[in-house]
DNA sequence: AACAAGACCTGCATGC
DNA sequence: TGCATGCAGGTCTTGT
């Protein structure tokens, strides 16, 4: 589901809502989501006031005023809501936040490849599933150079290398196929070959189409929604994903966009225009 | 070590 | 209508 356009529209969404604001209960409706909640979980945040709203690539962070962060992954279908937008417990409402100002957001992930865990702040850095991501693609320190580092030797290809979360955390399956129509690489390029000025446009591919669509709400094609309720609108931006057989926006070829299966992913792109 | 495939889940669209 | 199949924005685990 989200990839981090839409986990930052998350992020914005619940920011207003959370920031400062004190957790009066915490109900964990079912012990796990992907993996189980860590112990206590709803007893540990009970209390304690949430200092801020981050994201580090598709995760989640909100600093606690006793030090632990509270890590949260949307996962495929995972999804905040806020009150006072439609408050029944849906099903697959799993965790429930309750505020001091008599807010309420609700947790709903139908698939539970989401997940949520509490870490000192302190060990934030080592947490396994923050510690090997690589560099924020919309920071300063992502360009060329940087994905051209990550790069190098990489046998596999560009695509799939783009969905390393290590060479560049945060870009998904959408974002990877739009960027790399974008820069007019093929997905299929073996990884390794992106260097020099190749590097340096796939980067800015990354962080142009990463900006549009934050600034269009993310993309909702099953399950983004965000906080509010409302839906991102980027999918009509789409250029190639989803988008097989049909035109490419870019030349005028016959057959249109490609659909392949690289590393069990789909696949979207222009065979004639990108190469 | 690096890579591709499998696994984890539910819901939805499609086709018979 | 019912059922089987395949597919979905992620990422950990397994096997080569």
């Amino acid at each position: 589901m989200p990839e981090l356009p839409e986990v930052e529209t998350v992020r914005r969404g619940l920011e207003p809502a959370m920031t400062g604001r004190r957790l009066t209960r915490v109900v964990a409706r079912r012990p796990d989501l992907r993996f189980p909640l860590p112990d206590g979980f709803g007893q540990r945040l009970t209390g304690r006031r949430i200092k801020s709203v981050e994201r580090r690539a598709k995760f989640l962070l909100l600093p606690l005023d006793n030090d632990d962060v509270l890590i949260a992954h949307l996962g495929m279908s995972g999804s905040f809501r806020l009150s006072p937008a439609s408050f029944a417990t849906e099903k697959h409402d799993h965790v429930i936040f309750c505020l001091d100002d008599g807010g309420e957001i609700h947790f709903n992930d139908p698939r539970r490849f989401g997940f949520m865990d509490l870490c000192p702040a302190s060990d934030l850095a080592g947490h396994p599933m923050l510690a090997k991501l690589g560099p924020e693609p919309l920071s300063d320190a992502f360009d060329g150079a940087a994905l051209a580092a990550g790069l190098k030797g990489k046998k596999t290809s560009i695509k799939a290398a783009l969905l390393d979360q290590r060479v560049v955390a945060g870009v998904g399956n959408i974002y990877a196929c739009e960027a790399l129509f974008r820069a007019g690489l093929s997905p299929r390029r073996s990884a390794h070959t992106v260097q020099g000025g190749r590097a340096a446009k796939v980067a800015q591919a990354i962080k142009a189409v990463l900006g549009e669509a934050i600034r269009s709400g993310g993309s909702s094609l099953r399950d983004h929604i965000r906080p509010d309720g409302e839906l991102g609108y980027f999918q009509h931006a789409f250029d190639v994903y989803g988008k097989t057989g049909q035109p490419c926006p870019g030349c005028d070829c016959a057959d249109g966009i490609r659909q392949i299966v690289q590393s069990g992913r789909s696949t979207f792109y222009c065979p004639r225009r990108q190469r």
